[in-house]
DNA sequence: AGCACGCCGACT
DNA sequence: GTCGGCGTGCTC
């Protein structure tokens, strides 16, 4: 019930600001604040949120007709937590606020409703599989078991860090929580990255919980994930796994948040609302009083820095489940890899790698190699010209991807067929350059051609796992072993368990570290990380290969030393001289269009007005602005993009800065468009 | 985001 | 002559 007669609407349009309309008396019985509305927008109509009352008429804008709310959306009303939390991600993000509200609502609400709930809502063949397996947590699990669970009795906010290496049993210890919080009853929320989100980890909490667990991920149909949602929100399932975009389900009686895999760059969302999950979810946990652990085995920096000074409570899990070693990884300098004129390895691939897929083969067992860049070749170049074939709408070079004889931009997916004569020169003898999954497939299909049995390899990437159903496909294929190798990118190096899979090859270690970003190091050392956690996860003991360039660089020599510590502080060290996360925060400005000098004219704009405010200013002194320059992506989608790079010491500054900032944005030409992107995760 | 308005190319 | 392409602008 309300009883001003002018309220303030969070519209799901991209309106910078909250829209006033009257609430007509007949209606305002029926309506609270946070109720889901349907309101005029100009010619039509739209939904939104009632966020608050207008107590004096003298606060209301004049000039402006004033429209009347249409009707109420029977849609669940948003609790004060939840609308507190959603302002400020609106805020902080410096996002419209009504395509904020609007995602805390499930898409396809009231289809359902019209056609009645007569129908069995679908689930999901959620149904208890193996009965509650006994089982005895180590004493590092216990401890981490008892200290969350007391947070979560006592209701409050309370951030743990859980690290564990893989195989340490982080599972285990958020089921037995998620018993507690059930029990006091309340609900449970667990976000996993979405590539890890397999029917293997949903089995293991339907396995503890039955019915009681709803998921929600993005290859739902409508209709699924509004079950899942309702399912939900009317408490009739306590406890929800999903990706990302499962933080937004309103969940009224939050007991607990899990963030597994925390350091996932998938957390953070690049379109849209650029927000970051596990960033988001912590202070959701700080708004619902409830205790969040964050999981991994390979913690983000931000986290290590936050349990070293004791934001975050450190709770290790040192050895794995049942004492099992950690896996041998062997580092091969790359550059002592001279191949011999007799030798017939492909340049890849070398001697110690070759023995050891032989050795694995021959025992039969499986072998996985990991490269992080799919297609054949990465580029063509011509050796009389130089000249490499360049996407038409991109500047970016094209990769060559053999099955269909195609160059693929891996930005627009524009593609052409493959060229064989130069286009500038006209000679012959364009030739592929830089590796990929497709080629080291074809190079081993060849090199085990003659094995004493026949060897099959699969691949595992984007060109060949492109749904939901090939990833099951391949991973039944993999635990069947009627496969022997797996070439893949990163898509399987994460959380996937191959009782066979004894040798794992990293095949080019350093690819992504001498990336022009910050946090280039930290990657390599999470997948890396990650990828030698594939071997060995059953009785068979495990080894690792590590071929690279650089064996003495520390994001490969702790990898390979298991030692996360080390990496961490050495790379903290750094980071701290430089002022860059989690030390300082950062923000960056992309400006896109299509006419180079407008756009690039427009950044300079841009530029000039933030040092105007910075010398105007004495809160923005300590604030540093980097550009405008050419994004390292240049071109994309035949757009031009420029970037300032903000960098702040703390984030409440940065947040008024930019506020401040882009509080009226009428000076952008129309043609430019100008995105923000706060705490970014890549700076391309 | 939608949806209207408005100003240029190729059709019955 | 108009049908419709999508650039531009507005929404309490």
């Amino acid at each position: 019930m309300i009883n001003s007669e002018f309220v303030e609407i969070a519209v799901e349009a991209p309106l910078p600001r909250l829209l006033t309309y009257r609430l007509p008396q007949n209606l305002s019985s029926q309506v609270i604040i946070g109720s889901r509305v349907l309101v005029p927008l100009g010619p039509r109509k739209s939904k939104g949120v009632l966020v608050s009352e207008i107590k004096s008429s003298s606060a209301l804008a004049k000039g402006r007709e004033i429209k009347p709310i249409i009707e109420i959306i029977d849609e669940p009303a948003l609790g004060d937590k939840m609308r507190l939390w959603l302002k400020w991600l609106a805020q902080y993000y410096l996002h419209p606020p009504g395509q904020v509200y609007s995602m805390a609502f499930s898409p396809g609400l009231e289809i359902r409703k019209r056609k009645g709930r007569k129908k069995a809502p679908t689930d999901l063949n959620l149904t208890k599989q193996d009965s509650h397996r006994p089982f005895t947590p180590n004493e590092d699990q216990q401890k981490a078991i008892s200290k969350i669970g007391d947070a979560t009795q006592n209701t409050k906010f309370q951030p743990f860090l859980l690290w564990g290496v893989t195989g340490s049993g982080k599972t285990e210890v958020y089921l037995q929580c998620i018993e507690k919080v059930v029990k006091s009853p309340k609900q449970a929320l667990v976000l996993v990255p979405e590539i890890s989100l397999t029917p293997q980890l949903v089995k293991r909490f339907v396995g503890r919980f039955g019915e009681n667990v709803a998921v929600l991920h993005s290859h739902l149909t409508e209709r699924e994930r509004s079950d899942q949602w309702w399912s939900v929100v009317r408490g009739k399932k306590q406890i929800l796994v999903g990706a990302r975009s499962a933080l937004f389900c309103p969940v009224e009686n939050l007991g607990i948040i899990i963030v597994d895999e925390e350091h996932e760059a998938s957390f953070k969302q690049e379109n849209n609302l650029k927000y970051n999950a596990r960033d988001s979810a912590i202070v959701r946990a700080q708004i619902s009083s409830c205790p969040i652990v964050l999981g991994s085995a390979t913690p983000s920096l931000e986290s290590w820095q936050n349990s070293l000074s004791g934001k975050f409570q450190l709770l290790e899990l040192k050895s794995r489940v049942e004492n099992r070693p950690l896996p041998t990884i062997q580092v091969v300098d790359m550059r002592k890899h001279k191949p011999s004129k007799e030798s017939t390895l492909p340049f890849w691939l070398s001697q110690s790698l070759f023995e050891e897929l032989n050795a694995v083969l021959e025992k039969n067992e499986q072998a996985a190699l990991f490269l992080n860049r799919r297609g054949f070749a990465q580029f063509t170049l011509c050796p009389s010209c130089g000249h490499t074939e360049q996407c038409a709408h991109c500047s970016v070079s094209l990769t060559v991807h053999k099955q269909n004889n195609k160059l693929l931009c891996h930005y627009c997916a524009f593609e052409k067929p493959m060229v064989v004569r130069c286009p500038s020169c006209k000679s012959d003898e364009m030739r592929t350059q830089g590796l990929g999954t497709q080629r080291i497939a074809e190079d081993l299909g060849n090199l085990f051609s003659s094995f004493s049995r026949p060897i099959n390899i699969a691949r595992a990437d984007r060109d060949e796992i492109n749904s939901r159903e090939s990833l099951e496909k391949l991973l039944d294929d993999i635990n069947n072993h009627t496969v022997d190798i797996i070439v893949g990118t990163q898509m399987i190096a994460k959380g996937h368990d191959f009782p066979n899979l004894t040798l794992v090859g990293a095949v080019m270690a350093d690819l992504g570290l001498h990336f022009p970003d910050f946090r280039s190091s930290e990657k390599t050392f999470q997948l890396l990380t990650q990828v030698a956690g594939r071997a060995g996860r059953h009785e068979k003991a495990g080894k690792v290969v590590i071929q690279t360039y650089s064996p003495h660089h520390p994001a490969i020599s702790c990898s390979a030393n298991h030692d996360f510590r080390k990496f961490a502080g050495d790379e903290l060290r750094e980071r701290s001289e430089l002022q860059y996360p989690p030390f300082g925060r950062m923000a960056t400005l992309r400006f896109q269009g299509a006419d180079f000098n407008k756009t690039e004219a427009t950044s300079q704009n841009a530029m000039r007005r933030l040092e105007h405010l910075k010398k105007n200013l004495t809160e923005y002194s300590g604030v540093e602005f980097l550009g405008p320059c050419e994004s390292a992506l240049a071109k994309l989608k035949n757009k031009h993009r420029f970037q300032i790079l903000m960098k702040v010491s703390s984030s409440k500054t940065l947040n008024t800065l930019l506020q401040h900032f882009m509080r009226d944005s009428d000076w952008v030409p129309s043609g430019v468009g100008l995105s923000v992107d706060v705490d970014p995760l890549y700076l391309l």
